[in-house]
DNA sequence: CCGATATTTCCATGAATATAGAAATAGCAG
DNA sequence: CTGCTATTTCTATATTCATGGAAATATCGG
């Protein structure tokens, strides 16, 4: 979670999700957020690190893409225990009937 | 997104989206957590500005709880444009096809 | 091997943020 | 009003983190 946590690499990695199973090339994200490449390569370690994010590549280019198992294993850290302790409101909370929803 | 990059305001928050809508007295999320009040105070503050957390006073004690709606908001924020620029693949991503189940 | 392109690592600096003690405030019971 | 408990605000310090330039590395075509 605390990757997520800086701007930019928020947008990087939004711009994977949006991006699908194809990914993009690193020089691409750089063109597109506008930063040197030293910036963007540190967050991507990041991303990496957390697990959020694979890279593979292609010859000299590098294509990442965003790790959808890695996003519904967050998603899920966040609502699966929803209510664990406590009370639901069924209308303000998250269903836990189908937990394989987003973990699938 | 920022606000739960902190460890300590992430399980803060977990905290909460486990208590459910009954929430937990600040007290007694300073006595699980066992640390300062002013520390604690200071993170609930961003929680609170980030919109993830609402309070409620009862007395002396005051009550906060996890907005759930923000959460949904957020989870939806990394979710709903997942492949827009890309295709998908239907094993490893979320559905796209009921948007409103983790929005209301 | 050489040059070109893509990307990373190294490094230093500055900025943002967490943390916590002490004092202040809020609400309530008597 | 007084005392009591809960919680916040103030303030200072330490730590963590983002950023970006420069140099290093990787991959490829020739």
């Amino acid at each position: 979670m605390d990757s997520l946590g800086n701007p930019t690499r928020l947008r990087i990695y939004r711009m994977l999700v949006r991006a699908g199973i194809d990914g993009l090339p690193v020089g691409r994200l750089q063109q597109s957020l506008d930063i040197p490449g030293s910036t963007l390569s540190h967050h991507c370690k990041k991303l990496i690190e957390a697990g959020l994010v694979t890279q593979e590549r292609h010859g000299t280019t590098l294509i990442s893409r965003a790790n959808y198992k890695a996003m519904n294993a967050l998603i899920g850290y966040l609502v699966d225990e929803c209510c664990a302790d406590g009370r639901c409101d069924e209308r303000q909370v998250p269903a836990k009937t189908e937990p394989g929803k987003h973990a699938e």
